[in-house]
DNA sequence: AGTGTATGTTAGTCTGGACTAAAATTATGC
DNA sequence: GCATAATTTTAGTCCAGACTAACATACACT
């Protein structure tokens, strides 16, 4: 049977949320997805069918190897699109998640090893989540939390969680985005809040929204060859 | 209401069967779309109740002003993104017109407009084929038919017909693509047939496979602009 | 261990877009 | 001008993928 759309979409949602092969319940899918918890189990079943995931009943589904193969290379066309979208195109850091969700079904192979090789096989996506190489094997990023650093300590920003839209553009709009340098100059361990410092402004964050990189391997963007 | 992929799909092949007002059969655009006329003529009625076209049953369809408007900007996502994979991604002719089918659905406006600037507002898709401007207007184009040239006449290769994607393959092959420069050895008018010189090798065509500009205004593919 | 709440699954429905087969209409040939 | 051919429309079906409402299971707490 041929892979649908819909089926991309699920299969992407699981490799998402599972980390080391556990298993990823109907409801955490449904939830990511924005559809109801009936369709999630249609499609557990599905997928079950052409062998991407396995599935039991009431405790949830988890990959395949043929399943997470198939979901690294899609995960990897759409953070490849996304780069594209940035770097090529020129289009705001907050608007790609979703024009990348619309185009990724529609992208040919051949234009994803053409933008693969134009961005010099780059390894994160704009947000800087990792991408996937060809063979599905994902580049190891050894990024520290912003929770752990201490007051007083600098770091670049390496990647900025997709999850809320609203707080992405704010982010952008503050300049808190990968390959920004920061300080931080206060944690309030209560409230879970963060002060940065960012090149003269202060700005205040949650913890667990940012992820810093303290080493030297910032992923900017590069200027794609053409 | 929304229009569907499959809406806009009737709608560009309406777009491209009418010429100038007339109206089109549901057979002509049931072919064009290798769909059944019965399928078409349902979306005959859809596409009515939209107000995208005039329909009179068993008499066929044509585009209102308000449907041609739309069909014009599909028809110049589609022509568009053909340049751009041609031009930018580097992919070949006689390759692209499938993938633009496939992508041309998912391109968000603001891509097609970075793609208009990147590609500096190109009039033609890399057929030939005129690319609508924003208001829908096409561009003029002047362009003699092969049959029209007399023996030894030269002649600029302007627009190639997007019809059979096998003879597009190898009329590619044979490098009689847009921009290649021909001269007319000798015409069989019994079997409509024609011989070209292309650059030293010699070549037998059908009068009808290929359009001929004859002034100097050739839609080259440009540098783009990054 | 039993019970209440969370979460998952089944059953039944809807919509868009395709199909085939049969009926209706228009076009064509003599 | 009428019979036949071609085209178009209708009627009925199917499939994917979503939904809601009702039922089933699992988990968590006393």
């Amino acid at each position: 049977m041929q892979i649908s759309p819909a089926m991309e979409d699920y299969l992407m949602a699981i490799y998402r949320s599972q980390t080391v092969a556990e298993r990823v319940s109907t409801s955490q899918i449904a939830r990511r997805l924005g559809v109801s918890a009936a369709s999630t189990t249609a499609m557990f079943k599905r997928l079950a069918e052409e062998a991407l995931v396995e599935y039991h009943e009431y405790t949830g589904a988890s990959l395949t190897a043929k399943g997470e193969g198939l979901a690294a290379s899609l995960v990897r066309r759409h953070r490849l699109a996304e780069r594209f979208l940035t770097d090529v195109l020129g289009i705001g850091l907050d608007q790609v998640d979703p024009m990348a969700d619309r185009m990724e079904h529609a992208l040919p192979p051949e234009v994803i090893d053409r933008f693969d090789s134009i961005l010099q096989e780059p390894h994160t996506c704009p947000h800087g989540q990792p991408i996937p190489d060809k063979d599905g094997v994902l580049p190891d990023l050894h990024y520290s939390p912003l929770a752990s650093l201490a007051a007083g300590e600098e770091a670049t920003i390496a990647r900025l969680e997709e999850g809320d839209p609203e707080l992405l553009r704010y982010l952008v709009e503050q300049g808190l985005v990968p390959g920004a340098r920061i300080r931080v100059v206060e944690k309030h361990p209560v409230d879970d809040l963060i002060t940065l410092d960012l090149g003269g402004t202060s700005l205040v964050v949650g913890q667990r929204v940012v992820a810093a990189l303290d080493v030297g391997d910032v992923p900017a963007p590069r200027t794609p060859r053409l």
